[in-house]
Order: C-alpha cells, then structure tokens, then sequence
DNA sequence: CCGCGCTTTGCTACCGGTTGCAAAGCAATG
DNA sequence: CATTGCTTTGCAACCGGTAGCAAAGCGCGG
C-alpha cells in the first residue's frame, strides 16, 4: 500500500550525474544534447522506471494532447466504430480522448466548461443534438478550446463540422429509389435539430416534391433510438389506411432503420421491401447483417476523422467540410 | 484567432483586492474564508470567466480525477452501454473517463504506462482479453495506478474485478435449457483467455457432462466478434449430421447469438427455437428485439459501475466481488 | 483597555516539469 | 597562444495552483 513515490526528473538527474535540465532534454527529441549523455540519463530513468510526468509537462507547454469528445447518443450503436476510429486515430498522433456523456444532468455547457478546466486541446461534438446550445455558447469565456463538429453539418458559425456530403448522399438514394420505382417516399427524422442540421430530409423532400408532386410524410421519432423509430412507424401504419400508404421509408440514419424494419415485419406482417422498402444511413455494420440487408449511405468514417485531425493538428485550414461516401444497396429496397 | 490568455488566480485576486490564497479558498469547498470575500471573489471571477486551472490543481493535489478505461472489442456493441453506464457515474462523482483503445498497434502494457504517465487516478480494464499481460504487469513500474476489472473475472492476484456471478448466472440459464427439455448443448466461446477468465463455459459443461453425461461441443469464435461467431457455427453445422446436431447452443454473450441467430437462420434456415435453441448472456439491448428474441442473462450494469466506483473512490474495500443478475426468457430458447 | 481564543488572511515553499539565456567546454583557426 | 564559433550544460524564473504555518483581525469577557 505504502506507494513509492515516482521517480522524478531530479532523482534521475542525480544518479546520472548531470541536472535536471539534462534530464529533461535527454526526454525531448530534437533537444541540444551529446549523444552519451542521453544515453547516460536513459539508462539510469530505465533503472528508476522514470517517465516524464505529463501533467507537469503541460502546465508549461500548454498543451495537454488530450481532446474531449461529447458525446450525448449511446442508444445509437453507430457510435462505437466512431468511438473507434477516433481514439485510434488520436492515439496514433500520441493524443487520448476523453468521453464526455451529455445527458439531462450534464449539458453540452456544463462539458465544454469541464473540458475547458481540464486544459483539453480541443472539443470534438459527435453528431451531437445542440438544441439551442448555439445562443449560449456566445456566453463562453473566449478562451474555450476550439471546437469541431463530426459526423453533422454545423449551423454555429465559426465552428468547423466534417460531415458527409448531404446533398450528394441523398441524390445518390434518390435515384436509386426513384429507379426501383419507388413513387410514395416517407421520411423519418431524429431530433428535430440534428435534423436540420444534417440537411438529409431537406434534400431528400426537395427531390421527391420536385419529382412526384406530392408532399412527403414526415415520421418523427425524436432521437435516434430504435425504439422511437418503432413508435413513430407504429402511430403512421396504425394512422393511415393501407392504400394511402407510403411505399418506401428512408429513415435519417441505421438506428431508425432498424427499428423500422422491425415494427413493419413483426407487428404489421409486412414484406421489406416488397410492402414497404426501407433505406438508412451510416452504413453501421449491423445494418448488413442478414436479418436486416439494409440498404445505406456509408459514411467516410475514417477520411472524416483523417480531415478532422489533420485541421485540430494544425496541418490543414480549419473550415468545415464535406466528404462523399458510397452507396451500398442491399436487399431492403 | 489571438487568444486571450486565461485568467489566473492572481488576476482575480488582484481585481477582487485579495491574494491568490484567498482566491483558491473561495473555490475549495469547506475552506476558512469570510463570507463577504467569498462572495466578493466569485463575482470577480465570473466577470473575468476565471475557472481554477485543474492541471495546476492535480499537480500539488496528486490527483487528476481522471480514469483511464480500457477498450479492446469495439465490435461488441455490448460496450456502448457499458462506456454509457461508466461514464455517467463518473462524472456524477466529479471524475471523467480516458478512453483508450486497445488494438494492435497499442498493447495493454502500453495504454498502462501511458495512463500512468497522465497521472489517472485509476485504470479500468472492461472485460479486456488480457493474453499473458498477467506476466508482464509484473514489470510494470511498482508505482502505476490502480489497476481494475469490470465484467470479467480477474486472474491476476491482487487485481480486484467486478463481475456477474458464473456460477449463480449459469446455475440459473442450465435450469431453464434443462426444464424445455433440451438434452443435447453446444456451447460458443469467444477469446480463449478471456472464456477461462469468465467462468461461463466452465459452469455450462460441467453441468450438462454431469446431467446428460456427454461432452459439450465447443464451438470456438476466438472473438466477440458476430462475424466470428457465424463462421463458428457454419464451420459446425457444414461439419456435423444433421442427426448428431445440438438442440441448443449457449453462446459466451450477446455478440456472438446473434451472430448465431443470423447464421443458423439465413444460411441453414433453421428454425429458432425448434431446430436449433440459441441463448445469449450480456442482456444487451439489441437482443431484446423481435428479430432475435434471445433469451439472454442480463448483467446487472449499474451495481457493477456503483460497486467498482464506491471501490476506487476508497469508500468500499477493494476486492473482487460477483453480483447477481437477471435471466430473461425470450423466444429463443 | 487588555488579553484571550477563534476566524480570516497572507506568505513561503513546493508540485515536476519547461523556457530562454548565460556560461562553460571544446576544437579549429589565425 | 589568443580568438572564434559551435555544441553542451547549468541556472533562475516560471507555469497555476495548494499545503501548512504564522500573523493579523475581530469579538468578547474581565
């Protein structure tokens, strides 16, 4: 129990002869020092188990390589290979991440606030529902930690988001859609933030209004669970008469798709894609699975954090971004 | 883009007219300091957007409250809700969560000593396969951070780990197979140290070698991975009569049903339960829904997360400890 | 008005590094 | 042998807080 303290950067200095400062540079690439030297003072930190104390180090240098990442949407099992991608990649460039969860006892405020004290480099939002968090955040000190949107456009000026490129995603889906003759589109939507943020229904209402003439339905489950999604399905089949119904359903991403899919087989007996077809968006891995076969935009996950490291790095122009995904037609429409 | 510098303690205390000391003591909790200056010193901090820097705090205090938590299976969807449960009950005690991605190219060993050198408070090791790490922790320097396991059993001595009781939980999911009737199991496995480390498959086969007297084939996805799991079970049934089949398979968690599920169904077509009954463990939400119906023994999350907690904020001795959890009959079984 | 005890405040020292400059070491040059 | 220029090392100061102690402030009884 009794912890023996750490060895310091003083205790390595003194077995190796030398001072602290020494210790320090034998620690910093690139730092004036004579090659035996170094090699003097690793020895010895090796032999002390020595390792330069982070902490000290980035109350200096100000910076701490660690980035918050808020995240207010664990019901959305998509979230895990982002989750993935991205503390992969941060660790690759010797950051780590810190995993914010926004809920109703801790808003996006409360957690930029947080970040912000502990000294983070930077706040990633992702895909994160941001209500009216836009007007506050003016009330930010102006110091906060750049922030960077992910995976959903930004509507706060100033902010750079990485998204995937809603207006070619979409008309990609169309034109499959309206291929396979899909003439009676609905649309169902998460939160109604996101979902103008994402500009995925606008694009989506826009083309069918344009093409077919008639309004398109609007199924609004209100976050991206699939359980929403169920219920929002379940209130618009119950609601409306079987000839009046739509015949396809894109659904703003995979969460909702697959709630969807399984309302419309196991409590209304109908065929996908022959009763009602159903597409997604996302492309979570689960979404191909047999019993799903659902059809869906992939998004560039790993190109979309690439962009997004390389602007919180310093290595391209922070300004926000739209990258094209791909397509993946499955069995579902 | 010229940031402000942050305002310090000094600063406040200058403007508020006091020193830095008594600008710390409004911040403390419980501090000796007057009324009248506390008071004084808030408002003059709010108007500077002045929050106390925590690096500098955790510097002297010799505590970050920060937890490391490590994550080597992003293909089980099962850790969502565990990073969700984690994360919440950490920042409900002030604390927050570094998550670290263990893979390939970053080893337990390594994300240990990274953590350590941020100086965490603790690291947290979520049901990771561990290989031979139990060897080389031993080199790890003798002052790391306190080391625990969530939702596996520890191997490690010294090492305490929360985690659903085997025995209790097995005890209860054999009872159910043996009272439908079923007399001829299989059982699935993921990673095989980490099979070991949970218990699961050792009670499962000692019960039905002891019931039925013969051996429990084992069906081996070497991850928990679903994929894996269908490739296990394919192998199995290309590789078996019809006639000297299992009538039910026991899979080591959710992850791999399900991947079970899809196989045996759309590849074998296979009925769910009547050819082939199918039982999960992990209590994962997804294997609630209709398209799985998978009976399934819910681990109970939330008194794991408290019990682990009230551990390593010293409020509870740390040791290891096994909880009981819930079996949920569905249509699978 | 003095002295006592309690509250409140200020101060020195320190946490474990880094920065930037000055001094020292050293070899080559004139 | 003194000078020059480059590399290497040491040092004072600092990053932004906190711990622990000593001094100051204050109310009150005598």
């Amino acid at each position: 129990m009794s912890k023996p303290s750490r060895a310091t950067a003083a205790d390595v200095a003194l077995a190796a002869g030398v001072s602290k400062w020494t210790v320090t540079r034998a620690f910093t690439p690139g730092a004036s020092i004579a090659e035996h030297s170094r090699e003097r003072v690793l020895q010895e930190a090796a032999k002390l188990g020595y390792r330069p104390n982070l902490l000290a180090r980035s109350l200096t240098t100000k910076t701490t390589n660690l980035v918050a990442i808020l995240v207010d949407d664990f019901a959305n099992s998509y979230k895990l290979p982002v989750l993935e991608v991205l503390t992969q990649a941060l660790q690759a460039e010797q950051m780590a991440a810190v995993l914010i969860n926004i809920n109703q006892h801790f808003d996006h405020l409360s957690a930029i606030l947080d970040a912000d004290q502990r000294q983070v480099d930077a706040v990633i939002l992702v895909g994160t529902d941001f209500k009216d968090e836009a007007l506050k955040l003016s009330t930010l000190p102006a110091s906060r930690p750049p922030l960077y949107v992910l995976a959903r456009e930004s509507t706060i000026a100033h902010i750079p988001a990485v998204s995937c490129d809603a207006s070619v995603s979409m008309a990609a889906i169309n034109q499959h859609l309206w291929a396979q003759g899909y003439r009676r589109p609905g649309f169902m939507s998460g939160p109604r933030s996101l979902s103008t943020a994402l500009g995925r229904k606008s694009h989506f209402t826009a083309f069918w209004q344009q093409q077919a003439g008639t309004p398109v339905p609007e199924l609004a489950a209100g976050s991206y669970d699939h359980r929403a999604a169920a219920q929002a399905l379940r209130t618009y089949l119950q609601q409306t008469p079987a000839a009046e119904r739509i015949d396809v359903l894109m659904c703003e991403n995979d969460a909702l798709a697959i709630g969807a899919i399984e309302t419309a087989r196991h409590e209304f007996g109908l065929r996908v894609p022959q009763d009602l077809a159903i597409a997604g968006y996302d492309g979570d891995e689960l979404a191909a699975s047999p019993s799903f076969n659902l059809t869906s935009y992939r998004q560039p996950l790993q190109e979309m954090v690439a962009a997004l490291i390389d602007m919180l790095k310093g290595r391209s122009e922070a300004r926000s971004i739209n990258l094209p995904g791909e397509l993946i037609i499955r069995g579902s429409t």
